[in-house]
DNA sequence: TTGACATGTGACTAATTGGTCACATATTAT
DNA sequence: ATAATATGTGACCAATTAGTCACATGTCAA
């Protein structure tokens, strides 16, 4: 298995993790703070931890600007697993894209685009 | 979140349990003493322990079969934390989908069924 | 029944991880 | 320059996890 999906894997076994990356998905380019004040439970320095983590699995990219710095949301290795790996087991995906066929199989034009 | 799903999560963080879950993809209903023999550097209690794990994420599931025990892999929680999370970021899936479309609307019988 | 085989359990240690803090650096505003 | 703001670093401790072992239970075969 290849490292860097490791390292994703385990960046993503971390519900606070999750968390920020769902924050960065709601509201992009978050600084340190901002994403600290989500959080009131913990304190800056454990939300740091944490995104460092994501750093090194490439799931968040970042930006300094002026003292602050800005988090981005990388989904790309998310979808390496998911290609690379997931795919292999979860049928649902399949399903979906079976009643997609189905769908465009009775009229392609028709087909719904979600 | 749902707590089920972080068990998933949690699981799969590891490289050991992910290996044992493709060992199962390839061949299931393996015992105990089948995946040891996989994995000749941890001792049988290891492994054991990992067994734990993915069947408290109900990642696999397992029959007794007089002195051994079958292990099953289930690949439902993969495939929903697929559907309910990882969905959200992966494009590639959408990607894909939008590929077999547009096979299927030059010419639908002819489609990839991968 | 006896012995070999397959799995289970609890205790224990070592390694990793999560979290905090004191302190340091860099940037902006006054 | 000074002070306030924003982030960075290393040490440190607590909690969790990975792994092993001695020992126990259950099952099959002779």
């Amino acid at each position: 298995m290849d490292p860097d999906m490791d390292a994703v894997f385990r960046a993503l076994a971390d519900p606070t993790r999750r968390s920020i990356l769902d924050a960065l998905f709601d509201h992009d380019g978050q600084t340190v703070q901002a994403l600290c004040n989500r959080s009131p439970e913990m304190t800056r320095f454990g939300v740091m931890k944490h995104l460092a983590v994501l750093e090194a699995a490439n799931l968040v990219t970042t930006k300094r600007v002026g003292r602050t710095k800005q988090h981005f949301l990388n989904p790309v290795p998310i979808g390496e697993i998911a290609d690379r790996w997931i795919s292999k087991y979860a049928q649902p995906f399949t399903r979906g894209m079976v009643d997609l066929r189905h769908d465009l199989e009775r009229g392609p034009s028709r087909a719904n685009t979600a």
